[in-house]
Formats: C-alpha cells, sequence, structure tokens
DNA sequence: GTTGAGCGTT
C-alpha cells in the first residue's frame, strides 16, 4: 500500500549529499521533478563542488554521477535511491605534480598565490529593496561572501549600487561566470575599475583536438567536468574535429594542457586555446566559433545557475572587465597592446563572449562594432593589423592543433608584431613568467 | 521622497 505521502516524497526526491564519505555530515537535498539534480542546486549547498559520487554496494568502488547540461542524472531508472553521494571538488594544482620540475611547480604556486586573489566586486543595478544582508545571502551560492557594502548617499538613501567580496577566488569566478537576476532586475557584478588589471587570469579555455565526429559538447563537458567545473563547450558544426571547453578555474585549464585523453574510446589531445586571429586567409573563426548565429547553437549550457535566461547566454565573466579592460572606456592601463588584438585573443583564449555579447541588459552591443573611442580599429577584421600585419604562427588556419605531442609550442614565439608584448601562454620557455598577460617586450 | 547610469567618505 503507497500512502499519498510517500507518493509525494518519491515525487520530490531528496537525496543524502555529504562533503565527504562521513554520514554525519550529510544533507538531503532536492531533485527536479525530472529527477535530476541540478548542480546548482548543489553547488547552493556544497559551494564549488562540481560532480557527485557514490560507493557502490555491490563493487564497493566509487561511481560517478552522470552530469549533463548542468544536470546530475540518478544512476539508475528507479532514481536516487538510498545511498550517501559524495560532492566532487575541482582538483587544485594537484595534478602533474610528478612531471613538473620542483622549481617550475614553486614557481606556479608563488604566480598562483599572486594571480588567483580575490577583488571586490562591484554589483550594479541593484533592487532599491536590496539590503547587506539580502545580497549576501543571495550570493551566498557561489561561495562564502566575507564582505557586502551597499552604497548610499549623505541622506543614507541607498544608490543601487554596492561591493562584494568572496571568500576564495573560485567563489569570485562563479560568480563572474554568470548573470544575476535578483528580485527581477539582472545586476552587473563587474571587477571595479579601480582594480582593473590588478587581477589578470589565465586563459580558462583549452582547445581538444583530434575530436571524433561523435563527439557531442556534452560529451566534453561530462568528460572534462572531473577536473572542474566547465562553464562553457563549444564544439563547431558542421564536423570539425575539435572542440572547446572552457573551465571555471583558469589552473584547470593549465594543468590538462599538452595531455592526451580519451573520450568514447578515441585519444583526443588538449592544448591551449590558443590566440587565432582571423585574416585575410583566414575567415573561419568568425563564421563558425564566434559569429552570432552560432553562439548559442552548438554550446552547452552553462553548468550552474539558473538556464532561464531565454536566449541570452548566461555567462557573463569572460567578459574584458576580467582583464581589467573597461568597456566603456579606452585600453586597460597596465597594457600596451592595441585593444584590437586583446580582444581578438581573449576570444580565442579563454574568454569567450567578448564579442558574443555583452552580459546585461543595458550598455553597448559589442557584436561587430568597435567600442566607444576605437572605431575603426580593427575591430571587424576589415582593418589591417598595422604596418607589420597580424602576429606570426596565428593566421595559417588549423595546422599544428592537431598534431598534438610537444606541451606548448602554440604561442610563446608568436610576438605581437607591434613589438609591445608578448603573449607567453603556458610558460614552457620565454622570458616572461609565463602568467599569460605581460608587457615584455619580445627577446629581440 | 518620485530614480536606474555608475565605481567605493576604507
Amino acid at each position: 500500500m503507497v500512502t499519498k505521502s510517500e507518493y509525494n516524497e518519491d515525487l520530490f526526491e531528496y537525496i543524502k549529499v555529504s562533503e565527504d564519505e562521513d554520514d554525519a555530515n550529510s544533507v538531503e537535498i532536492p531533485c527536479e521533478l525530472d529527477g535530476t539534480l541540478l548542480l546548482s542546486t548543489l553547488v547552493a549547498q556544497f559551494p564549488g563542488a562540481c560532480g557527485l559520487k557514490y560507493r557502490h554496494l555491490d563493487s564497493k568502488s566509487i561511481r560517478g554521477i552522470r552530469l549533463s547540461e548542468g544536470k546530475l542524472h540518478p544512476p539508475s531508472e528507479v532514481g536516487w535511491g538510498k545511498n550517501l553521494y559524495v560532492c566532487v571538488f575541482p582538483k587544485e594544482n594537484k595534478r602533474k605534480m610528478e612531471d613538473v620540475s620542483p622549481e617550475n611547480s614553486a614557481a606556479k604556486t608563488k604566480r598562483l598565490e599572486k594571480k588567483l586573489t580575490c577583488s571586490d566586486l562591484i554589483c550594479l543595478g541593484l533592487p532599491w529593496k536590496s539590503t547587506e544582508e539580502s545580497i549576501k545571502q543571495y550570493f551566498e551560492q557561489f561561495g562564502e561572501v566575507v564582505m557586502v557594502q551597499l552604497k548610499k548617499d549623505k541622506n543614507g538613501s541607498f544608490k543601487g549600487f554596492g561591493f562584494i567580496r568572496f571568500a576564495t577566488y573560485a567563489s569570485q569566478m562563479r560568480a563572474l561566470a554568470q548573470r544575476h537576476n535578483i528580485d527581477g532586475r539582472w545586476v552587473d557584478v563587474r571587477i571595479p575599475n579601480s582594480k582593473e588589471g590588478v587581477v589578470p587570469q589565465m586563459p580558462c579555455k583549452v582547445f581538444v583536438g583530434r575530436c571524433t565526429e561523435d563527439m557531442t559538447a556534452d560529451d566534453l563537458r561530462e568528460y572534462f567536468s572531473k577536473f572542474g567545473e566547465v562553464t562553457d563547450v563549444f564544439v563547431p558544426r558542421p564536423f570539425r574535429a575539435f572542440g572547446f571547453v572552457t573551465f571555471l578555474d583558469p589552473e584547470v585549464a593549465q594543468s590538462l594542457c599538452g595531455e592526451d585523453h580519451v573520450i568514447k574510446g578515441a585519444s583526443v589531445s588538449v592544448s591551449s586555446a590558443a590566440p587565432k586571429i582571423r585574416s585575410k586567409t583566414n575567415q573561419n573563426w568568425k563564421d563558425e566559433s564566434y559569429n552570432s548565429n552560432n553562439w548559442e547553437g552548438n554550446r552547452s549550457g552553462p553548468s550552474g545557475g539558473s538556464s532561464s535566461s531565454g536566449g541570452n547566454s548566461n555567462i557573463d565573466s569572460l567578459n574584458m572587465q576580467n582583464l581589467g579592460i573597461n568597456p566603456n572606456g579606452g585600453p586597460p592601463p597596465n597594457f600596451n597592446l592595441p585593444i584590437s588584438l586583446v580582444a581578438a585573443a581573449l576570444n580565442q583564449a579563454g574568454w569567450g563572449g567578448f564579442l558574443g555579447g555583452h552580459g546585461g541588459n543595458s550598455g553597448p552591443n559589442w557584436q561587430g562594432g568597435p567600442p566607444p573611442g576605437n572605431a575603426g580599429k580593427n575591430w571587424n577584421g576589415n582593418q589591417n593589423w598595422g604596418q607589420n600585419g597580424p602576429p606570426p604562427s596565428w593566421n595559417q588556419g588549423n595546422q599544428g592543433w592537431s598534431g598534438g605531442g610537444g606541451k606548448g609550442g602554440n604561442w610563446n614565439q608568436g610576438n605581437w608584431s607591434n613589438g609591445q608584448g608578448n603573449w607567453n601562454g603556458n610558460g614552457s620557455g620565454g622570458s616572461g613568467s609565463g602568467n599569460g598577460w605581460n608587457n615584455n617586450k619580445p627577446p629581440s
């Protein structure tokens, strides 16, 4: 005999989740009506979690839970059962220690300490009724919030913006990686202008070569999610034997570069999503990767947060603010690069969304147009790259991508043609510190 | 007071 209440409990299934295998720390989390568990629901209780696993009763081995389109799927048709599910968290800097020399490892760690620090974030367009408590509560779904300041005028009336700060860089990135709807208003969360250029980061996107035709964006997302939270996947269609995977944590992306992985029985190669600047001899990238017509089509949605923002991408972090580039003003203070080069590089190197639509419901639409004050400066690819042409090595179609083999090597010889900067991608050589962006002049 | 682009009495 099945009572009504039992039936409803089945309908709104709760599953037991813990940070570790200790049942005492478990939390019961509600599934959706279709039986899946939203990753965002999980993250709301376990900030930073990127997946679930459980110990199989018969085999006693740990099994992973399928993640697709931001939804965790129950291990069997009958649902989640009474298992204790354990959160999976992105591996932090632990990978590949064995093939990193001690000094490189130390340098890397030091660099990360410097680069992956939190900064305050400005929240623009907050509802008038916001309170520091309500804002804190909202943003805690991305991780621990250590500061909220809502700005008021002399009379004490709220000015509609404020600053927040997260405890961890991962939380910060998670919050920056999507748009925010608070009480019906789209709220822009950005790195403040005063901090621009202070928190440059490494590319979050990797190139995945030797893909087979049966590999979908979901397949790539599912596979790579075990290394860290995946915020975007792009697989060009028609089939082109490669794809891009964007991670929340740039360090995860970096750690995978140079590796081969087996997906659906095929070996794929992961490498830096090097800047591949559109030129007269290669106009593919705009058409096939970053054209607004295709922007949504082949992607799998963000893994976290609501996916109910209509046709708009929820991904907003990968914007200029994150590199300290002010979309409303001139070039960033710390970069001597022409903004056009920066833009193109960003697009290709992990800051997707740069041209694919600016977040928020106001402000300029970047598709196809130069930013204010930068008209006629290479934004459309119709203009030239300056006197010396495009940077070397990046305008030759897809050569060198699927060849795999060597680590790096794609872009650390690619000095900018204007001699003002050098992208020093993944640090296997070159003179810079290897943190991705620097202003070093080319060696000669 | 009624408002909606912006950038922080540290």
